[in-house]
DNA sequence: AGCACGCCGACT
DNA sequence: GTCGGCGTGCTC
């Protein structure tokens, strides 16, 4: 008797821990075809020798396995207990976990076809291990090493970690990578390391600089690519690469945290702090959390890597002393930077003050007059603005009527492009109405600006400037809109490369990695709305964004004397911006620590969130309400669950921010404690009250429910 | 989640 | 008269 994880949700009324016969021996961690219900499934065996038949399972109901896929390796023990945690800590269930860890593709195809891929994989492999065994031309040349990387990356060869590698934009944080992974794969023949990154199609250059590195010494196909851009077979393939020890640096998204890694020796986290590596459906894990504890798990050593860690890091690498997990290795220095440039060699932080500048001005006075001055000079300015389209509404001044999504409970955004009322949550486009809809006063105005109307904007303003051989401003904007296509990205990114463009609009989509060597001047038009923002970690996040902004400035050593980075605000002075001026990252995250500790929010304490999706908000409350109810009276009858009980705080139902999103309505529910561990222990508890209740006549009308540890957005 | 079975409207 | 809508129900 065998158990077999199955890809079943964990709200599935079925667990996912099935058992079924076979004949032959096999191993826990072999991957395996079984039949299903009326299909057939992948899965992995679990319990090699399940002794006990759970509950009152009728043998005549346990089927054979199907098919064994052999020539696959069983996924090794610290696989098996990474996917335990994460099905542990997350509140899923092992076979969702599983199955979301192997690539799609190994669920379609037969046992033949998986074998022929596995064969054409290593025949690649042994022709470039070939190759690679030819007598080397010279081997690449290496940069030469500041001092602060030579012993950042002597602190990581010589302690065990985890490390928190604190590096300024521009410090040379990719090179302390690559010369810690050729460390550890040239120490042993066999080890592999993974790099992850949050979104690798914004971040070419890494996987660009890795192949360049990496592909001369250990041939082509040491490197590997594992990201949801990927086709399916791309991302087979590489799997079985990783798989099978041929792939030696598997770099990846959040779900390469998950592969099958057997010689795992290092893994990096590449701007730990994004949130992108924190997933926000299904298996709701985070990335970063989960390579620190593989790393553990399996005795790799783990750098997190980050110009502005995420808080909960930055604490968790506190002096050991005062109980810091973390080793904190620091690299202030911008590479090449002089001391006349400015703090550590990023540009000059100025502030304007909105409340001077007359009222409703989108560019301040000076901001213009400094843009112009660029585009004299032949240089690149770049403006940010958090919202796309053309106006974040559309208003009509007689009745009041707003551009309200009928599905959801926002406005839809004003495109002028095509003249649509689009829904930024569901979809829902429909022309503008010529004239108000309740009213029909034809005079409807845009509120407020996106980075279309920006745009727009500012062409008017620079309508009369000439760029050096007198020809027009050319000004580019890049957004989820004008990226739509494929390549799109790409091919504007380019154009600004190729100096085609003075002005940039964008959303930040453009903050993230770029390296744009001509840009001197960044601008933030409008950043003050997070200051205002519910959520706490706004600031954190506002303090992320502006600095990585920052970072695009002045990327050319000659020209960080002259670059800028200007912040528009109608409050210059908040602590938010102050810390930016100075560039102070360790001063803003100890104001931020202590607010937290005053308030008691993470890290020093462990949060969980319920999220209820139904057609009425009555019964998605009524729902979480009842399992908190269920979990007051039924868990205290438990021995010993009052203690557990007594650290946790149930919070009452509310709406989501965002109420009702494709006429779903939505509400969620806060659990906290001051202890991870009681959290745990209660959540573990809970789950199958909330199951029973989300079956109970109290939940008629529910659609889905799901727990979110650790949740980023509250 | 899949995928079946199962009872009521517009088409060859 | 059938094809097909998605409302319950089950999967070792």
């Amino acid at each position: 008797m065998l158990s077999v994880l199955v890809p079943t949700p964990v709200y599935a009324r079925i667990g996912s821990v099935l058992c079924y016969s076979s004949t032959l021996a096999l191993p826990a961690g072999t991957l395996v075809r079984v039949p299903l219900g009326a299909r057939e499934t992948l899965g992995v065996v679990w319990d090699a020798d399940a002794q006990q038949v759970r509950g009152e399972l009728d043998a005549d109901k346990i089927k054979p396995i199907t098919s064994v896929l052999d020539g696959l390796a069983p996924l090794n023990v610290a696989w098996q207990q990474l996917v335990a945690f994460t099905a542990r800590y997350y509140q899923r269930s092992l076979g969702e976990v599983a199955l979301a860890a192997l690539p799609p593709q190994l669920r379609e195809l037969s046992t033949a076809q998986i074998q022929r891929r596995l064969q054409r994989g290593k025949a690649q492999g042994d022709a470039a291990g070939d190759a690679a065994g030819l007598p080397q031309e010279q081997p690449p040349e290496l940069p030469q090493l500041s001092p602060e990387q030579a012993q950042v990356v002597a602190q990581i060869q010589a302690h065990a970690g985890p490390f928190l590698l604190f590096g300024a934009t521009g410090s040379g944080k990719t090179e302390v990578y690559l010369r810690s992974a050729q460390a550890v794969l040239a120490q042993d023949a066999q080890a592999q390391v993974l790099v992850m990154v949050p979104e690798i199609n914004l971040t070419p250059q890494l996987e660009q600089r890795f192949r360049q590195r990496f592909a001369p010494l250990w041939g082509a196909d040491a490197v590997v690519s594992l990201h949801s851009g990927m086709t399916n077979p791309q991302r087979l393939a590489s799997w079985l690469a990783a798989h099978s020890g041929q792939a030696r640096i598997v770099l990846g998204t959040r779900m390469a945290v998950l592969a099958s890694i057997p010689h795992l020796r290092l893994i990096v986290v590449d701007e730990e702090h994004d949130p992108s590596y924190k997933g926000s459906e299904g298996a709701r894990y985070s990335a970063r959390d989960l390579a620190v504890y593989r790393g553990h798990l399996e005795g790799a050593k783990v750098v997190l890597g980050s110009a502005t860690p995420a808080l909960e890091s930055w604490y968790h690498s506190r002096p050991a002393a005062e109980g810091g997990r973390y080793l904190r290795l620091h690299m202030p220095s911008r590479v090449g930077a002089s001391a006349a440039d400015g703090v550590n060699g990023l540009p000059v932080v100025r502030r304007v003050d909105m409340n001077h500048q007359p009222r409703h001005a989108v560019f301040s006075v000076p901001l213009l007059a400094a843009i112009k001055e660029r585009i004299a000079r032949g240089e690149q300015s770049m403006v940010f603005l958090n919202r796309r389209g053309y106006a974040p509404v559309l208003h009509c001044a007689d009745c009041g009527w707003k551009s309200a999504c009928p599905h959801c409970s926002v406005f839809r955004v004003f495109h002028k492009i095509d003249r649509t009322l689009r829904c930024h949550h569901c979809g829902f486009t429909e022309p503008v109405p010529r004239a108000c809809p309740t009213c029909g006063n034809p005079d409807i105005a845009p509120q407020g600006r996106g980075t279309e109307r920006l745009e727009e904007h500012l062409a008017e303003l620079l309508l009369d400037v000439r760029r050096p051989e007198g020809e027009l401003v050319r000004i580019a904007r890049i957004d989820a809109d004008t990226t739509r296509h494929k390549g799109a990205l790409q091919s504007q990114l380019a154009a600004v490369h190729a100096g085609e463009v003075d002005v940039l609009v964008g959303t930040q989509m453009i903050a993230k990695g770029h390296d744009f060597r001509r840009v001197t001047l960044v601008a933030a038009v409008n950043p003050d709305d997070a200051l205002f923002a519910s959520d706490f970690r706004a600031p954190e996040r506002l303090f992320s964004l502006l600095m990585q902004a920052a970072g695009r400035s002045g990327r050319d050593a000659g020209q960080v004397a002259g670059s800028e980075v200007w912040i528009q605000s109608s409050q210059p002075a908040h602590p938010v911006y102050d810390a930016l001026k100075r560039y102070d990252y360790p001063g803003f995250a100890a104001r931020q620590l202590h607010e937290r500790q005053q308030a008691s929010l993470p890290p020093f304490s462990a949060q969980a969130l319920v999220r209820a999706e139904a057609r009425s908000q009555e019964v998605a409350q009524l729902f979480l309400n009842a399992a908190s109810a269920a979990a007051q009276t039924e868990m205290a009858q438990w021995p010993g669950w009052p203690e557990v009980l007594a650290h946790i705080t149930l919070y009452p139902s509310v709406p989501m921010n965002i109420q009702r999103v494709a006429n779903i309505e939505r509400a969620q529910m806060l659990v906290e404690s001051a202890s991870r561990t009681a959290l745990q222990h209660f959540l573990s508890g809970w789950q199958a009250i909330l199951h029973a209740t989300s079956q109970s006549p109290a939940a008629k009308g529910l659609i889905r429910w799901a727990v979110d540890v650790d949740p980023l957005a509250i």
